[in-house]
DNA sequence: AATGAATGAGCCTTCATTCAT
DNA sequence: GATGAATGAAGGCTCATTCAT
């Protein structure tokens, strides 16, 4: 099985080189300096190209926040849809929202801690609709498959606006905790616990 | 019963009336701009001084943000003192966690949103070790409140580092979602029901 | 009696069409950005080919610069001609140049625009010698009108330098403003007025 | 009789040096090379003070362009109005026009030169609804000066639209001409001939 | 303590031009 | 002849910080 990295996934074939090489360094500029701080000077240096041919592929430093935050939400998402698939019951859903979120982070840490620091980057830049849109579209899909036929129990007990927080609040404050060091263990070594207690959250006594 | 603000309360006295307008003005500019795009002749319009008494109050720029940030973390410690202090079970402790959490974002949103923002500059500026000393006295403090004599049962069928997310995870992630509006009610309106779920999450059903 | 149009006189035929509209492209751009600002790409644009085509055909953007401007002189120029032919005493010559300046300005007034715009990069940039030989060239077949045997009286009365300065001063400070929206009248409308004004200005009381 | 040049004129006062220095800087840069292909580097050399003071006094380049016009056309209204002050008649109100201004491009030539080169980078720009009014009030005070009671005939035998340029198209097109090389003698020295031109132009024979 | 003009390093971005296909 | 991705020098402008008053 052929290996195949987040952004071969995203921009696959050989003409996309480029332009997977200067994500990658731009990722990895962004992470170490922080957004702002990173100049495309640096990113230039990582990828050994020129500024101008950043400028072509991406139009503008935004433009490249942005494709990078919008690659990792892709990845993200097609995670969790092979997650789904394997799902069937409500309980099946909450776990499979929770593994892959934190398989995800475990196994793409670069990428999820630039999620975690562009997001306000992107939701206050010139790319702020393309997010809104993208989001209303993850929500509609991930309601969309508890409200399929054979799901069975719905989650009525709580406010709507409530469950996403408690289905993955604590797995997300756990990953934000790995990805600045404050704890060890790996986020998936945790993930039947974290699933749990989501689900026992979510029910009665 | 006089009216106490944030601020008030970090920099009492007359004296101190400068530096107070000095941050108010400082914490609108950076939650609406960002914390990087705003400039100091922003500041400095917004409360009417000079650039120079911003740098005699506050050294340079990450000394605001810095300032700004450890207030925001004082004022937060000072209402989880509060709600400690009538706790008194285990149950208690973690309504007392949440709550105070969840009133303090409630009461000071533009604090709160500040904190969540300016998080990554703080920890990566020149004031990072004042932070890492501080969470560590905020931890110590609120483990020792846990292990104090009278309390009762701890939590130890989770690993330690887990149980901090557990208990404030769901409500950190519905603070965000209603600082950036994608949620309408308060957070304060769930309090009760956060904190239920987070108790039941560290239980066995 | 078939229509042809600026670009047709100067570069006539099938193989010249490409030229043409890159042509036509420019001096819409030209006008509207100014030369300066105006970039190759939104040339590009305008005309639906690729950069190395301009290239190919124009040497670099100087040489379109030039290109453009040249092409209105020789109209310019052809129209005089015309005129010219048609003229026998000197009062005739005067009306010719007035006429022949007012009527091109109004039927070609973007290339009219052009031309004043225009002028200082040409006599500036690498072209400069050839315009220095075209205006050379213009003034001695003017000149040379002038002395032809029965053409009569000459004029003397005034320095040669002064001139062609009160012959079509009027006129072209008229059509300055007419380019510019200051007036509304189109110059054509006050040919006759200009010239009878430029001959008594010439002649004495 | 102390000497007082135009920028003295302009911007009075001990303060203002730095101002003045840059704006002298500018002309003579924007002259030599164009607007467009002067870099704010350019200035800064000439004048010796650093970008960062230019850009305090005049917010950008743009600001520096419109300055230096405005400037010029304040010089050259103080002048027109000098001129106007001694004028009766209505012939003396031509010679005024006529004498003033081409003695004043005879005495700041190279304010003269930039004034024809700038106009079109000003009445494009940010400041030309500025322009726009300026304009408007010096035509508003030269009709008023000639509707003023004892001033006497009229000039109503043409369109208001070209009477101005009746009277200064032949001067504008010779100082031009002058200002580029293309003719010797200097303007003043015809200011007579060219006074009387224009007023044969306006009248009947 | 307060002021705000001055500094200048450094950033984002543009764009004429080239050249391999 | 045509294409357009790539190049990289250079420019306008910003802004944290200083310091003379």
């Amino acid at each position: 099985m052929p290996v195949t990295d987040l952004l071969e996934r995203s921009y696959p074939g050989r003409r996309a080189e480029l332009k997977r090489d200067i994500l990658r360094a731009a990722l990895g500029c962004f992470n170490s300096n922080g957004i702002e701080a990173t100049t495309i000077e640096m990113i230039r240096l990582a990828c050994d190209t020129s500024v101008g041919a950043i400028y072509h592929h991406f139009g503008n430093k935004e433009g490249l926040v942005a494709a990078l935050f919008f690659a990792a939400m892709s990845d993200q998402a097609s995670l969790r849809l092979r997650y789904f698939e394997e799902a069937e019951t409500t309980k099946d859903g909450v776990n499979a929202l929770v593994f892959s979120y934190v398989d995800w982070v475990d196994s793409q840490p670069e990428w999820a801690r630039y999620q975690f620091n562009a997001g306000f980057a992107v939701s206050n830049g010139p790319h702020k609709e393309e997010l809104a849109e993208r989001n209303r579209l993850r929500n509609q899909q991930v309601q969309e498959w508890f409200l399929r036929p054979g799901v069975g129990e719905l989650l009525t007990r709580f406010p709507d606006e409530l469950v996403p927080s408690l289905i993955i609040g604590a797995s997300e404050s756990y990953c934000r905790a790995w990805l600045s060091g404050r704890v060890k263990q790996s986020p998936s070594a945790h993930r039947q616990v974290l699933a749990d207690a989501a689900w026992r959250s979510l029910n009665d006594v």
